[in-house]
DNA sequence: GATAGTATACTACAACTGTAATCGATTACT
DNA sequence: AGTAATCGATTACAGTTGTAGTATACTATC
């Protein structure tokens, strides 16, 4: 399988934002989605773009004088990437203590709670 | 509450030795340990051990000729602040998506499902 | 007391990150 | 044609991280 680089959090928020948009998008586009959601100013955008290319996080082609910008690892194959390395650093690779940390939450409300449960049962033969 | 520093995933497996040994240790002690489970250099282990000291993770007392180190952070603490983080960052900190996520896991055995299956049991009033 | 062994402290250095400013090329407007 | 606006490329710069080497101070030994 394809290794998929490591991404950090500043750079995530970029690719949220182009895994959204299900159409490649220009640097403008990603900037005016990013200005919403922090303030970031476009430079720092650009420069993180940069280096998502660089790692290979995103492709680009040239359409006339601008470059659009298309994933080129999905949002699936990073989160999994990111959770393992989670798991494996914070709870030594144990999927269930982390399971059991994070049922144990607060914010779970009753209805999460069920679907949950639901989920778990599907998963019994 | 206190804030907990970052701690990088070197550093954790150093914090992970000081929380498994209930007594305070010397750096000595850390190092053997690590050297168990990596191929680290002792110098390494000290900057690390170093590092926590000036984040405030560890703290250390003079004993004779050699320090002793003890945790600052409680590893519940720091699994909280680690867990809130990947939280936000990979799923926007929506807690349900994760479990889904994570649910699906093929490594969870059929006994590990009963386990969790009983803790959402007791999280229903 | 000179020397060899330790312990901690200081220094090193490149890669990655967050955060941007500036440069150079091209285009659009006047 | 000259000038301003725009886009991507290059450069900047400090803080963190991984990974250690070197220096310094103290102690134990010969």
């Amino acid at each position: 399988m394809k290794n998929i680089p490591n991404i950090s959090d500043a750079e995530w928020e970029v690719m949220k934002i182009c895994w959204l948009k299900s159409a490649p998008c220009t640097a403008n586009e990603i900037v005016k989605a990013l200005e919403e959601s922090t303030d970031w100013k476009p430079n720092t955008i650009k420069t993180l773009i940069g280096r998502l290319v660089k790692k290979e996080a995103l492709g680009f082609k040239e359409e006339g004088r601008v470059y659009i910008y298309y994933p080129l690892v999905t949002e699936q194959e990073c989160i999994q990437a990111e959770s393992k390395s989670f798991l494996t650093r914070v709870f030594g690779g144990a999927l269930k203590p982390m399971l059991v940390n994070f049922l144990k939450d607060e914010k779970l409300s009753q209805d999460d709670i069920e679907e949950l449960k639901r989920l778990l049962e599907d998963r019994k033969e």
